[in-house]
DNA sequence: ATGAAAGCGCTAACAC
DNA sequence: GTGTTAGCGCTTTCAT
């Protein structure tokens, strides 16, 4: 009869497979890291020993010796948005090729996180860090670049950083929303922004403003500031609603596709129709944009693809292949055309 | 004129501390772990010394000292599921309270993956697993189990586990469901349905079986198999459309809401009214249940909380306060009663 | 190709 | 309350 609740046995170590396997554990370190610098007879010997006691290198200690963790910190300012969830899938999916871990430092509104994660990194538990939350991490008297570690930032871009930072072209992404509208026979049109401090906003603001030049005279009251929120839609479209049909825009371009959802519910609900009265482009290409109704036209950031250009970019300064150094790197966005854009009718012109 | 490229200093370590502060390495070590063990003007004279030279103590050394990580390694199947993110989102809440940090170990349909994360847990760079994959995990002949290491699983529950888990109450949530549509005057209501192997969808449709059997006679064709996909709501809807309006449920719940919303739409394009000709209810309580048209009645899963509970029981067991035992917590969840379920037109029953 | 031995930076006995 | 010291388990010179 086993007894009951026998302490388990402490995991094995390399002294064990080395004695097992009858050599030093220099041998059994050298058979498991370098196997081709060791005999064949000798490599078998060490990984059978490693099977028979069930063997698994001690990480804590491997990372002590060898200065290095294989662990990337991401941070991220909300990671139940699912705008960063595939991000995040781009990311690990290429720190998996190189065999880098993922440790998440989640902002999530509590600031006070910061000096957490910035405390992590200069404590050498990551090899790097990936910045997806627009401004450099600092807390608890220091900052993140007091560390000699790898730094890459992506999605919101870090103005003055001297390491390489990963962004859509917001600004061209918006001119070319802009300018579909405009090929569509559409001159007055809205933006419906983010927050104004935003800098991703900004970028937008600027390219609406750029591809506007072309339509000729811009109402200010076109521009309605939001918050990304699907309330900020709704909210917008009781504003448009409100003015004078004569100087109401025929289209909306919104700076997010959340807001541009909210916007065409309640504009069909106060009794503009999309698009026939209102034509609407959101931005992003969330998957619901394609299950709404109308579909919605979009401007599609590719998150995925975001994730894994920063995450190599990042592979390439931690395993020395890349020098450090500033730089901005583009991903495409596409102007997915959908039902809810469409060529101004003749007699609303 | 600063010489350009100066290798940086390294980083300071325990004894450089001492030395500054003037006393031995163990002295600071208490000053930091264990303050209130070390008089006051000592712990002031090792702060500020910390302070003055910028020290952060070596993780990957304590780690191996003291034989724990304060992390833990959540096993999602996909980290770009807005669903897991909400979870994740939860579980960082409770882990951050805790002071434990956040693994990612995101499967994603890479089989090959379990055998790298097993490798992790078993080499000691976790102090918990937290499973939300719905299996245990193993890969290179290696199973988490042989580790002694706390785990939880939460949201699909593991048949037969040890250890504890979170849940919500699949079955009596279906139930409750089907129960509302009872009460709205229904009785021919169909279930869209998971992927039969899948264990959430089995215990949905027992609750679906369990609450029609205060309904009447159940017709097969009123059951129909999806994939928890948009695409899969559409296909349904045709099913449905094609029927004889004499036997044409009147009502249908679907496993989950993304099929609804798939249903919706396309039941509408059929010349099915949603809720007039037919109500309908999810399950999820995504956002998107609230944006769309008409606004979808639904069964809400609290996310958060499901993560946050299981990182609750992770937390007892990693610090020794509660014994590891088998057992199933269950979460509540929420009818969430919206436009696209109505009471039945007396003419339709 | 292999072994001996010196640490990596820290914590925790143990001694005072 | 503080110091001394022995490891934690591994990698990596340096010898042989």
């Amino acid at each position: 009869m086993r007894s009951p609740r026998r302490p388990p046995p402490p995991p094995a170590k390399i002294a064990d497979v080395a004695r097992l396997a009858g050599v030093s554990v220099a041998t059994v370190s050298r058979a498991l890291a370098t196997p081709d610098v060791v005999s064949e007879t000798t490599r078998e010997r060490v990984l059978a020993a490693v099977r028979e006691i069930g063997y698994t290198p001690n990480i804590a200690a491997r990372n002590l010796r060898a200065r290095k963790s294989m662990m990337v910190l991401v941070v991220v300012p909300d990671i139940s948005n699912p705008f960063f969830a595939d991000v995040l899938r781009g990311i690990d999916e290429a720190l998996a090729v190189a065999n880098y871990g993922l440790i998440i430092a989640n902002l999530g509104q509590r600031p006070e996180q910061e000096a957490r994660y910035v405390n992590l990194a200069l404590a050498g538990q990551v090899d790097g860090v990936l910045l997806l939350c627009g401004h450099m991490l600092a807390g608890g008297g220091r900052k993140l670049t007091d560390a000699p570690l790898p730094i890459v930032a992506a999605c919101e871009i870090i103005p003055g950083a001297d390491f390489p930072q990963v962004e859509v072209d917001n600004r061209a992404a918006a001119r070319a929303a802009i300018e579909h509208l405009i090929g569509l026979g559409h001159r007055r049109i809205a933006y419906l922004s983010g927050p104004r401090a935003n800098i991703l906003d900004r970028a937008r603001a600027e390219g609406y403003a750029e591809a506007m030049v072309a339509a000729g005279p811009v109402d200010p009251a076109w521009t309605i500031e939001g918050d990304f929120t699907f309330q900020a839609g709704i909210k917008a479209a009781k504003a448009l609603a409100a003015l004078p049909s004569a100087n109401r825009p025929t289209a909306l371009f919104a700076a997010n596709d959340e807001m541009a959802i909210g916007f065409i519910k309640a504009a069909r609900g106060l009794g503009l129709a999309v698009p026939e009265d209102i034509s609407v482009i959101g931005f992003d290409g969330i998957d619901y944009a394609d299950f709404c109704e109308p579909t919605l036209t979009t401007v599609y950031q590719p998150r995925r693809t975001l994730g894994a250009v920063a995450a190599d970019l990042l592979i390439g300064l931690m395993t020395g292949r890349d020098k450090p150094h500033a730089r901005i790197e583009r991903v495409e966005t596409e102007l997915w055309a959908r039902a809810s854009a469409a060529r101004l009718a003749v007699d609303a012109g």
